[in-house]
DNA sequence: TATATTTGCATCGCACACGATATAATCGTG
DNA sequence: CACGATTATATCGTGTGCGATGCAAATATA
């Protein structure tokens, strides 16, 4: 393809990623208001469900966020009643970060949620198929484009 | 599926898109900071190399950007040197957005950057089948799902 | 033609992302 | 044990995204 070719809007990779990327946010929103949180507070959510009491640095290694974004996401949540953060007794510099009742209430209630949108992109003609697909090459992308960058946790 | 199962993170699907769209965002940043852009005003930009003179408005329909976030995006642009701002004769509530010099002469220093990036990704194993049929899958998806929120431009 | 509605853009407030930098605790090495 | 390097987290500044709202120009409708 010629470099000009390139260069247009349609012929770009980075631009359907990105406006996806956006737009599924959006779809999230609906769902995520009535639960009070957003996208990005839902992910942690999503992390300290499968395990709780994490680090915060260990949180940053699961969503590949680091601590300058995470540090003030998990502060609002505390706000929130969504968790607590306490230093770590044996590490001084390391803050735990355990739910509270009510960040755990809310599992069962975002339980249906990502059943829900895959189901509205199914009932839109998506397949299946092309969903399972589309997680493994990502999923490829991110091992990739993680080593690539390399600075994901400030190592 | 469980609906326990699919709350974990390596069953979701919006997880990934979200990743790998931050990462594709620091993966163009070398390349861009050279030019002076960030990656928002990098699309701004395609879309008016392929058309000059365009109204925020149309700008916003191609990259699914409402006019809250465009305006001071191209506001920052302006101040920049890379574009002016123009009310529109016929219809004084258009902006006519234009590329100065500044903004025409770096198309050619653009020019190469997807390309290069697509190496990077070839070289890592990645499959240019896979990126085409990728690419199939999301623009199909931006379809859906801008549809579905069709708030896009606050119609 | 007067006025209600719509349209195009802008502003405000809030919540991310992230590079750069700071700070305190811990570790490594002599 | 001393002290420089490393590590975990936090803070700051800039630039998005976006819902809510404002405003002026254009349009529709009575």
């Amino acid at each position: 393809m010629e470099e000009e070719e390139q260069l247009k809007l349609d012929n770009q990779i980075c631009f359907p990623i990105y406006s996806v990327s956006r737009l599924i946010t959006r779809a999230y929103k609906p769902y995520l208001e009535k639960l009070g949180l957003t996208y990005p507070q839902y992910l942690v959510l999503l992390v300290l469900w499968e395990e709780n009491n994490l680090s915060v640095n260990k949180i940053g290694q699961k969503l590949l966020l680091n601590t300058n974004t995470l540090s003030p996401l998990i502060k609002r949540m505390e706000k929130n009643k969504l968790l607590t953060r306490t230093r770590s007794k044996d590490d001084e510099r390391t803050v735990l970060v355990s739910l509270t009742e009510k960040g755990l209430s809310l599992k069962e209630k975002a339980s249906p949620i990502p059943q829900d949108l895959l189901n509205t992109l199914l009932n839109d003609d998506v397949e299946l198929s092309d969903v399972i697909l589309l997680k493994k090459t990502l999923d490829s992308w991110i091992n990739i484009l993680s080593e690539d960058s390399e600075n994901i946790t400030n190592k």
